[in-house]
DNA sequence: CGCTGCTTTGATTCGTATCAATAGCAGTGG
DNA sequence: CCACTGCTATTGATACGAATCAAAGCAGCG
């Protein structure tokens, strides 16, 4: 059982708008975990016995060919939600990015909840459409675009969903990636030495700067919105 | 006005479970709209007055880069949905590839049936997370996959999309493709000769036949599904 | 200090885009 | 029925970008 009402993300989650009693018979559904980076949720294929919340850390969402080659599908962030409602095998593995917390759901349970709480299916509803425009979006990205503008709107992207209160890539912001340049490649379709040498000349051109393997300053915002297409 | 008891996708489509009177006040808010192949419902950008439901024909959903590059995100088949329902402007643009027929609604006249129908809605979010499967799927094949694995995924899904009953991808299934090649460049990420060379390739190998530009015999099924990775 | 794993840099290869020309088909009018 | 036109698809030659292969650099950590 966990404490929704203190819960750090209870008004950003799709648990938002219930009322208390909704929220204590939820609140006795879930449970608090904690998973190590590195660590999966769930493998692709698999039956999918439960759903979440993301309280803290960023997740991927991988889908991989037979004979190895990884794509990154989605991250997920704190108060999004993972896992497939009414839904059967999970179409993709969910690992954990950086150390997390979750609130888990059975996912039978889940599923009648949802069933008689249609305001909160709706915000589900309103979720999926997001996530389905984002990533189709990122489709765009990956059917057309060059590596130095997959690295450009990528840093975009996250300067968005990464800087404190979303303020976005104006000049000079500053945030850490939560995660190396293998996982950066995976998520835009590329290789690791790609990968590299685009930030390396971006830094080089005075467009962006890299003070740690992990941090990212945007110098040039116009530069970066030129060079993502 | 439309009469939705004598509707052919009525079975298939979010309607499927209203009951007759529930049915007639959708009717009475629909219409139906002839559109010719090639002519484009929805632009990308725009403010989003309606959403429909497709009786007839194949639409796209087209994302664009500022210079005019194009990506196929979504293929949309009768008793499919479209539209942003709840949203605002349409993430990408809605184009007839045959010629189609639609049952249209206002946007706002449909958000508040659906807030009243919480089944209808129900099934709407069903929908939407397949259609988030499906999408994050294609990712995989833009991002980490060959041309000649991406023209053979393609065939597999238009086959198992297109012959009647959905049949699938069994030896000697024959269908006729509702697009030309640049198209199918538009949904792989390739250009047009790229998928030319390689559907002459798998040809010439005996991988299937093309008796006519846009009719496709399968003759090796396992052969395909073993190239499409 | 010397591992170990991640990242950068370099040299080369390979796949797909691009540029260019030809071929095939569908529709139109003589 | 056949020549003409416009459009779509195929085929060929070449260029370019990203992958691959290989090695060196760099940080964190026992």
């Amino acid at each position: 059982m966990s404490d929704c009402l203190a819960c750090i993300i209870r008004n950003r989650a799709i648990c938002a708008g219930l009322n208390p009693p909704e929220l204590a018979l939820l609140g006795r559904m879930g449970r608090r975990q904690r998973i190590k980076a590195g660590h999966t949720l769930l493998w692709e294929g698999d039956e999918a016995p439960v759903v979440a919340n993301v309280i803290e850390g960023v997740l991927k969402l991988v889908a991989a060919t037979s004979d190895g080659r990884e794509q990154i599908v989605g991250l997920v962030f704190p108060s999004d939600f993972i896992g497939r409602p009414f839904g059967g095998e999970s179409a993709y593995s969910v690992s954990a990015m950086s150390d997390a917390e979750l609130c888990v759901f059975n996912r039978d349970l889940f599923d009648e909840f949802a069933a008689d709480h249609p305001d909160l299916q709706q915000r589900l509803l309103l979720r999926t459409l997001d996530e389905l425009d984002r990533a189709r979006h990122w489709m765009l990205l990956l059917g057309r675009k060059s590596a130095s503008e997959k690295v450009a709107s990528f840093l975009i992207e996250m300067a968005d969903r990464l800087t404190d209160g979303g303020r976005g890539a104006g000049a000079g912001a500053r945030f850490a990636l939560p995660f190396g340049r293998q996982q950066i490649a995976d998520i835009l379709g590329l290789t690791i030495e790609t990968t590299s040498r685009q930030l390396t000349k971006m830094r080089a051109d005075g467009m962006i700067g890299l003070p740690s393997r992990r941090e990212i300053v945007i110098n040039d915002p116009a530069a970066l919105h030129e060079m993502a297409g």
